[in-house]
DNA sequence: ATGATTAGTTAGCAGAACTAACTAGTATGG
DNA sequence: CCATACTAGTTAGTTCTGCTAACTAATCAT
């Protein structure tokens, strides 16, 4: 194999492979931890919400990064099994407001905690050392999905 | 190091749930990258036959972390579209072993630039800094995942 | 030789994402 | 002021990935 060796795009490439890895990897993970009965997708909804105080649907899948018809399926769901209301808003009636339930507050406030116990175990376990670069790591992957 | 056991676990806390955000949506990112008419799963095991040799259909789920129901079907996709081939173990007919067809060679060296391409330009807009801390961080992200 | 184990497959379910095409409401230009 | 264009959200259908349960076929062990 002739390749130039120690090219630095030769590296970009192989960190940028194990990233892809290890993201897929820990998302499949993630994916699996129980959440007492919401799925991700409705836990992570859930947060947002109450972090945007009464979004409309469109914004809401924005903040999200996901597609309306995505979020429809999603708020549809949490409708119906009390987590959220929905509003038409009265100045535009296309648009409808998305609001937390009292259920949905509470099932936040329990879930807030299971849905990052998981890795909150995996953090524990790490050195005081590692634990301080944990964070620049999430630093980084935050920089690295930045401005899309 | 007076560690105030509740900041403490409220900073794990926090970087935990960033780091799920962080992962969450940069897997959906990379999901949406074209690999040229293969799907991501086909990438992947592509890469990890390339790296295992002949492997058997088990060790290759194994290594792909995927119950083997899910490797057959991937499996069986690539077959038909003539990227792997299937071959029965003659000291076990139990088992069969999978390798790559030229046209699956041909796809993964194709494919393993565009794999991660996306993320090659994402890290190649860091810092030189930043950069060489990237590896340590990715394997920092490898360690989390570990042993499960 | 039979019963237990192992490898892989088949069948069926579910979740999360997408696009394309639709409805309904709003805004606008002639 | 109305026909047209645009916007918000929904519906329908597809794809991909993952799972479990139950099965077949082959091998191993007693």
């Amino acid at each position: 194999m002739a390749t130039a060796p120690t090219s630095s795009s030769d590296e970009e490439f192989d960190t940028a492979a194990r990233l892809r890895t290890a993201v897929t990897r820990l998302h499949r993970r993630l994916r699996q931890q129980s959440l007492g009965g919401l799925s991700p997708g409705q836990a992570s909804t859930l947060a947002m919400i109450a972090r945007l105080g009464a979004p409309t649907l469109g914004a809401l899948a924005k903040a999200e990064q996901i597609q309306p018809p995505s979020m429809t399926r999603l708020i549809a769901g949490m409708e119906e099994t009390g987590l959220v209301s929905r509003a038409v808003d009265e100045q535009d009636r296309r648009i409808s407001r998305v609001s937390l339930t009292t259920k949905g507050r509470r099932e936040l406030e329990r879930v807030r905690t299971m849905k990052t116990a998981y890795l909150v175990e995996r953090l524990s376990g790490l050195s005081p050392a590692e634990k301080s670069k944990a964070v620049e790591l999430v630093e980084l992957l935050e920089r690295i999905e930045e401005d899309q």
